[in-house]
DNA sequence: ATATCATATGAATGGCTACTCATATATAAA
DNA sequence: TTTATATATGAGTAGCCATTCATATGATAT
């Protein structure tokens, strides 16, 4: 995260040395499409919610979709998602499913979101 | 994120203890709607490729749109979403506006992220 | 085996959103 | 002022996605 001066756009539209020298750095850098896949799944209240919940004790779906007061149904589905892009994990247990959360960098990810939005009303 | 034992799942279809334990907490903690709002704005390939390039550089409108390859219109209203979340801000400098990244935040976000992704392949 | 309970899943749908096109605004240059 | 350039924005549209409904699967108990 350099700083720039920006004498160079007096004169023409675009600066191509630096548009090409962020080129080659983004290049060899985030595959945007997977990271944003990852924070697509992130991006619905409902499956935070879960993610809240799962994150305090793991927890069957039926204990899901009471703390939720959602359709079972809506709940199975976004845990579908969430387990598709493994941020939770699922282990059966007679007739329940228990869900928990599959990794740490999760939990990081909504702590330092949280403290964005907090930031951002305060 | 305790452990449980569940035991208690045989008897009956939902264990109102835990779920009100649960739900006391969620209460007093993350304020969903916002969160997930706030990852729904990073939750696109092509939002996540301004950030990327914010990352390296400010840089104006037109060095982005020739960084995507796209169209100038889509990427202003891609940062009109940015700055809406207050992700990225901007500076006019003569006829160009210079965008960069607003929060340390963010790149933290985007770190960790890219975290999870590498990890899930490797 | 049958009934019941917990969970999963396919199809249908309404709402949202990323992009395009056309155009407006704003700044600078001639 | 006129012209050109940079950016912003409103309307329109196609594709996606969260939920619901109906139903399937799978496990336990009787």
């Amino acid at each position: 995260m350099q700083e720039h001066e920006y004498d160079r756009c007096e004169e023409q539209s675009i600066h191509p040395e630096v548009v090409e020298c962020v080129r080659t750095q983004m290049l060899s850098s985030v595959p945007s499409e997977e990271l944003a896949q990852l924070f697509k799944v992130l991006g619905d209240s409902t499956r935070i919610r879960i993610l809240d919940a799962l994150y305090r004790s793991e927890l069957c779906v039926c204990d899901i979709t009471a703390l939720l007061g959602m359709n079972q149904s809506a709940v199975s589905h976004q845990l579908r998602v969430l387990r598709d892009a493994r941020i939770v994990k699922s282990r059966k247990h007679g007739k329940n499913v228990l869900y928990s959360l599959d990794d740490e960098h999760i939990s990081g990810l909504v702590c330092m979101g949280s403290e964005h939005v907090r930031e951002l009303k305060g």
